[in-house]
Order: structure tokens, then sequence, then C-alpha cells
DNA sequence: CTCTCGATGCGCT
DNA sequence: GCGCATCGAGAGA
């Protein structure tokens, strides 16, 4: 199967994230396929960026972000949550795209099983919950998008501009003016879009 | 439906 | 110690 390649991710972090919108996000796991179509993400770019977890520099835990574009940022949060993101642009510049909901269309029935919850919407709309859908945690942090055999990233239909729209990110109201920016990109109208949605695109 | 709040581990100041 | 790029239960309307 074809997958996202190193070019795709060194581009600008803008253009990679609304361009993630319809790929499918893939993990095997024993043997089987777990996936989604991306429908909802957040570019998160540089030291100047606020909200950013390079916001202070570079430390043991977001290292992965100023690494090869293509690899993923796997990080821990609230005790018990984790976030799954795709590193982007050129290595030393941290930059990342992270992946808020996805649209299950692959092993399902799995992911009811690690989610303890059964209707579609729920399984994988937010960054905590497609993670424990699709059994991503730390042990995932630093892996090779392009060349993994464990998880990856394939192009899919491509989403026309008038079904994307574009707003504020969520949970970053601690960052200054950059919890303006409009870097949240989602697939308008979507089922499995994360909780906060009641920001209207038009 | 909306809002509030507790859970819970750890990275960093 | 503090503060999380969150989630879900529970209460109230």
């Amino acid at each position: 199967m074809k997958r996202l390649n190193r070019p795709f991710f060194h581009r600008p972090t803008l253009t990679v994230a609304r361009d993630l919108l319809g790929c499918t996000l893939v993990r095997i796991l024993e043997g089987q396929r777990l996936a989604g179509t991306i429908v909802e993400v957040e570019a998160y770019i540089g030291e100047a960026d606020q909200a950013c977890h390079a916001s202070r520099g570079r430390t043991p835990r977001n290292s992965v972000m100023y690494g090869t574009p293509g690899m993923l940022y796997v990080y821990f949060t609230y005790g018990m949550h984790h976030c799954a993101n795709i590193v982007t642009e050129r290595e030393d510049f941290p930059a990342a795209v992270l992946i808020r909901a996805i649209h299950p269309t692959d092993g399902i029935s799995q992911m009811i099983r690690f989610r303890g919850r059964d209707s579609l919407p729920e399984l994988t709309s937010g960054p905590a919950k497609l993670c424990q859908a699709l059994a991503i945690d730390r042990a995932l942090n630093g892996e090779d998008l392009t060349t993994s055999s464990r998880i990856w990233l394939e192009p899919g239909s491509s989403i026309p501009e008038e079904r994307v729209a574009t707003g504020p990110r969520i949970g970053v109201e601690g960052a200054r003016e950059a919890a303006l920016y409009p870097w949240r990109f989602w697939v308008s109208g979507d089922p499995c879009l994360s909780r906060p949605r009641r920001i209207k695109s038009t």
C-alpha cells in the first residue's frame, strides 16, 4: 500500500496540516489493521508559538519535535492520556501536527474493545480517545511513519476546499495571542469531530 | 442539552 | 510544587 513519504512532511506545517485531512492513519497491532480517516488536526509551529511544547526550548520530552519530519511525537498528559503528533518541517525546527480526530474505517470492533464504548463517534473523536482506540502510547514516540511496520499514513480522498473549516486551537488559552491563531483544521460536518465544535465555519 | 470538576502521573520551574 | 495540546461522570436546566 502506498504511504505518505518524507517530502510530504517536509513542508510548511499549516500546509501539511490541511493536507492531512482525508488521509488514513493506519495502526497494525498483532497483525490486525486499525485505521481511520483524519478529520481534525492542529498545527504547532516553532518556539515562537506560545502554545507549542517547544515554546520554552528543547527538553527531553519535546526533542522529537526537533527531529526528522515524518516522525511520530507521542506525549503523555493529565496523568492518563496520550496525544499523537506528526513532526513537520526541517530538522532542528520544532513543529508538528496534532491529530485531534479520525473517522474509523478498519478494525472498529477492536477499537470498541480498547475504548470500552460502542458508538462510532465516541471511539476516536478526540486526541486522547483516538490514541486509546489505536493503542498509541509512548512506546511509539519517535517512530518513523515513513518506514514503520506498526504505524503509518496513507493518502486518502482529497478534501475539497469548501469542506475544510478552520478556527482557533483547543485547550491552549494560556498561550496569549497564539491562542487565537486559526491553526485548527477540520472536515466540516464529520460526525467524529472532537467535542467543542460550536465554532462555526461558514 | 450545558457546565463543572476530579482523576492521576510526570515534566519542568 | 504547578500545570497540563483531556475525558467522562454527574448535576442542573
